[in-house]
DNA sequence: CATGAATGAGCGTTCATTCAT
DNA sequence: TATGAATGAACGCTCATTCAT
C-alpha cells in the first residue's frame, strides 16, 4: 500500500498558514487549501479528522514553535539586561522570519471561539517557570507573570507588526529594550 | 440608503458583535445575524451595502468608541503618574464593560486580511497627538509612539483578557500601574 | 416579498416520488430532486428543513393518502362480502393509479432505519377501528387485527406488483376475492 | 477473483446485512462496511467487483437461504393442514432467527430499482413447483400461485415484523394458521 | 422600508473506486 | 491477497445576495 506522505501534510500545513495570512480564518476553505497544497480536497481528510481539528493541530504546532524558538535563543546566564535583550531580539527575529506562522497564531489566539476550545500551550508553562525562576533569583521584579509576559512580548509584537520590513525597526527595537529592562528588572 | 439612529440597524450591529464573540468571523453569516437581530436577511442590505462593508463600518464605530471612551476619561492635567493611572483604569474598565465590542475589534485588528483594507482610525491619530504633546511637556519619555502605545495598552489588555470576571484583576492592575509609570514617565 | 409557491412544493414532492421509484432511496439526492423539480437545490430547503424531514413529510402524505383513498371507497353497508370486494378493488385501483406513491410508501415502510423514526399513520388507526366495528357486528371473524390487515391487503399488493400493467390482473383478483372472503368473514 | 469460504468475505457479508438493518440502503457505504468487517475498503473489491454486484450477490445468497430454510422444514407428507402449519412455523422461525438477513431481503425486494436488475431466485421456482404439485394432488385449491404465496407468506411476515420479540407472537400465529388453512386447502 | 422566497456558488465532508506497495 | 493512501465527483446543506411584493 501507499504510505502516508509527510511532505503532503507539510504542504497542507503551509497552505493553511499562507492562506490565513492572505484571507483570514473567514475565507479559508478546504478546497482552497487543497488547491494551494496541490492535493485533492479528500486528501486533507487523510491527514486531519476535520477542518477544526486541522486548525487546532496546526495552531498547536506553530504556537509551540514560537516558544521553542524564543526559549532556545534566550541568554539566561549573563544577567537580567542580557536576558531581556536576547528575549526581545529572539521574539522579533521570529516574527520577521516566520511571519505567516506568527499571524496564524495571532488570529487564532485572538478568536475566543477558537482558542476557547483548545487547551493551553506547553511552551507557555515553560515560560512561566522561567519567570518564576528569574524572580526567585531576584533578576526580575516580583511581578504577576501575566504582567511580565505582557511587557516582554506585546510591545515587540506591535513594533514588529507596524514596522514590517522597515529597516527602522531595529532602531526602534533598540529604543524599546532599555524601557523594558527598566520596567522589569530588579534594581 | 442609510437611515441612522434606526433601532433595526442597532440590532444588527449588536447581533454582529455578539455573534463574532461567540463564533468568530468564520461562522458569521448574514442569516445568523438577521435571526439574532430579529430582521430579515434582506433587511441587512437596506443598511449596509454588503457583508464586508458592514464589518468595516461596525469595526470603525467600535474602534473609535474605544478611543473616545479612553480619551474622555484620561486625566492629563495632574501629572504623568495620574495620566498613566487614569489611562490604564479607563482602558480596563472599557474592556470589562464593553467586552463584546472589544473582542470584535481585537479579532478584526489581528486579521491582516481585514484590517489591511481599512484606513486607520481617527482616534489613533488623536492618541498619537496626545503622546507627542506629553513628550513635548516632558511628562513622558521621548520614545517612539508605537512603544508608548504598546506599553500603555497591551499589558492592560492581556490582564483584562486573562482575568476576565476575576476579582483579583484590580489587584494585578494596581501592580501593573507603577511598572508602566516607571517605564514611560520622564524622571 | 415573494410568496411561498405551493406548486413548487408539489413539484418537489412529485420529483421525490418519481425518483424513488426509478432509483431507490439510495441514489436519491437533493440535486437530482432539484433538477427534476426544476428548482435550485437551495430552494428545496425553503420548503423542507432537511432531506430526512422531507422524506418523512412526503411519506406521511402518501401514506395517509392510501388510507383515505381506500376508506373513501369501501362499501361497509352491504354485508361482509361486499366489504371485502370493495376493499380489494379499491386498494388494487389505488396501486395501479398511484404506482409511484405506492412504491414510495412500500420502500419507506420496509426500511426499519426510516420507518423506525416515524410515528404511525393516522389512517392505520382508522382501519383498526373499522375492523373492530366489523368484528363487533359479527361481519368478520374475531381475529387479531394484524392478521385481518395482512390477509386483506398483502395478497392484493403482491398481485398488483407482479401483474403490473398486465390485463390478467383483474382475473386473478376475481379469483382472490372469494379466498379472502372465506378466510375473514364470519359464517 | 473469488475466494469463497474465506472468513473475510463472510465478515463483509455480515457487515453489509447488519448495516442495512441499522441504516438502510441509503446510508450504506463501502468504508462503513469495511470498518464493520474489520478490513480495508480496498479489500472489499477483492471479493466483489463493485458495490452493486456485492449487493446483488448477497441478496441472492440471503434470498435463496430463506427458501432453502423453509423448504427444508416443510412437512409435505402429512396432509394439507400440516403443510400449512409447518410452512408458517418455518417461515416465522426463520424471520426471528435471521432477522437481519430477512430485513435485508425485504428492503432489497421492495426496491424496484434494485430488484428489477436482478433475475428471479431459484428457490422461488421450487416453491412454485411445490404449489403446482400440491394443487395436482388436490391438497390445496387450484389458485393462482401468486395468491397462494401471498396468503401463505405475507400475513406471517407482517405478524413477525409487528410482534418482533413479543411473546404473544406465537399465540397470534396459532390464530393465523387455521385462517390460512381455510383459505388455501381444498375441502 | 421591509420582507420571505429564490438562487448559483460554494461550503465541509464522504463517496465509490483505484493506486502503489 | 491485502492494504492505507489518494482522488474526482458527488453528497447534504448554507452562503451572500437579489428578486418580487
Amino acid at each position: 500500500m501507499r504510505c502516508r506522505d509527510d511532505e503532503k501534510q507539510q504542504n497542507i500545513k503551509r497552505a493553511v498558514i499562507k492562506l490565513i495570512l492572505a484571507e483570514g480564518f473567514h475565507g479559508l476553505s478546504i478546497s482552497k487549501i487543497a488547491k494551494e497544497a496541490g492535493v485533492s480536497p479528500a486528501t486533507v481528510y487523510v491527514y486531519y479528522e476535520n477542518k477544526e481539528a486541522m486548525l487546532y493541530d496546526i495552531y498547536r504546532e506553530c504556537g509551540e514553535q514560537i516558544y521553542a524558538y524564543v526559549l532556545g535563543r534566550i541568554d539566561c546566564t549573563s544577567g537580567g539586561e542580557r536576558f531581556v535583550e536576547s528575549m526581545v531580539q529572539a521574539y522579533y527575529t521570529y516574527i520577521v522570519e516566520y511571519g505567516e506562522e506568527f499571524y496564524f497564531v495571532e488570529q487564532f489566539t485572538s478568536c475566543p471561539a477558537l482558542v476557547g476550545k483548545c487547551s493551553g500551550l506547553e511552551g507557555n508553562a515553560r515560560i512561566i517557570r522561567l519567570f518564576d525562576e528569574l524572580k526567585r533569583k531576584r533578576i526580575i521584579k516580583d511581578l504577576n507573570n501575566q504582567i511580565i509576559a505582557a511587557i516582554l512580548f506585546n510591545p515587540v509584537k506591535s513594533i514588529a507588526v507596524k514596522y514590517r520590513q522597515n529597516p527602522d525597526a531595529r532602531t526602534v527595537l533598540a529604543e524599546l529594550i532599555p524601557v523594558i529592562q527598566e520596567a522589569l528588572l530588579a534594581d
